[in-house]
DNA sequence: AAGGAAACCAACCGCGGCGGA
DNA sequence: CTCCGCCGCGGTTGGTTTCCT
């Protein structure tokens, strides 16, 4: 008897979401909506149990996401509902639009828990989370919130995609993305994005790829 | 330059709550 | 009323990146 663990299922997959996984499942919600995630990753093709399918979609590819440094406003409501709440991070998520739980919590946990206790203490490093969400704004491309202008970005046209899609094929789909490829030039090097814009380009691919990619049939 | 330590964060696990049968 | 299945939540892990010596 007992729960079943979600992904104790012969093959499942667990581990990091592909860019084509990521597709696929942005496709399928984008065209069904997400009524039943434990039947999802079957109708949608996908290889994960609905929990990961669930968790990756909230936590990462909601369209609504607001990625990048936390503000410090953004950090002063998460300490004050802290202290009203506790550990409710979906409620202090549901309180700071577009942060997920999970980023609420990371974010706790690395930083502002830290910071709290070493309040009554000075800061001699040199390096605080402080320092980089004060500069982060001129400074670091990486945790920028800043926009990257889709004039910046690489055309993706219909040619584009006929490059990184090939057919059916989506293990040289992800060679290709990923830079294994020994007979193309790797995507990553062909567009040359730092981390911020890359997140930017895949957003913005992410909102086209519906035109493009046919989800698979069920 | 290299190796170790620390920081970061995506993803997994397991439990509790809720609703339907 | 009870059981069962699903969803959502909070805690935790572990891989990767960055920093420090």
């Amino acid at each position: 008897m007992g729960r079943v663990p979600c992904c104790e299922k012969m093959g499942l997959k667990k581990g990091p979401w592909t860019a084509e996984e990521d597709l696929v499942l942005i496709n399928f919600i984008n065209h069904n909506g997400h009524a039943n995630w434990r039947a999802l990753p079957k109708l949608a093709g996908l290889l994960r149990c609905g929990k990961s399918c669930r968790l990756r979609w909230m936590n990462y590819l909601r369209p609504d996401i607001k990625r990048g440094n936390f503000t410090h406003e953004e950090e002063a409501i998460i300490i004050k509902l802290h202290q009203e709440l506790g550990n409710r991070w979906s409620v202090i998520a549901s309180r700071l639009p577009g942060r997920t739980d999970n980023e609420i919590k990371n974010i706790w946990h690395t930083h502002l828990k830290k910071r709290l206790s070493q309040r009554s203490r000075p800061e001699p490093e040199a390096r605080t989370y402080a320092n980089e969400t004060s500069s982060s704004e001129e400074s670091s491309p990486m945790h920028s919130s800043g926009e990257v202008s889709s004039e910046n970005l690489p055309e993706m046209d219909e040619s584009f995609w006929s490059e990184v899609f090939s057919g059916d094929d989506w293990s040289a789909t992800s060679d290709l993305l990923s830079g294994n490829s020994d007979s193309s030039v790797p995507l990553s090097e062909s567009v040359c994005l730092d981390e911020a814009e890359s997140m930017d380009f895949w957003h913005n691919l992410f909102s086209r790829a519906d035109d493009i990619v046919e989800l698979p049939q069920f």
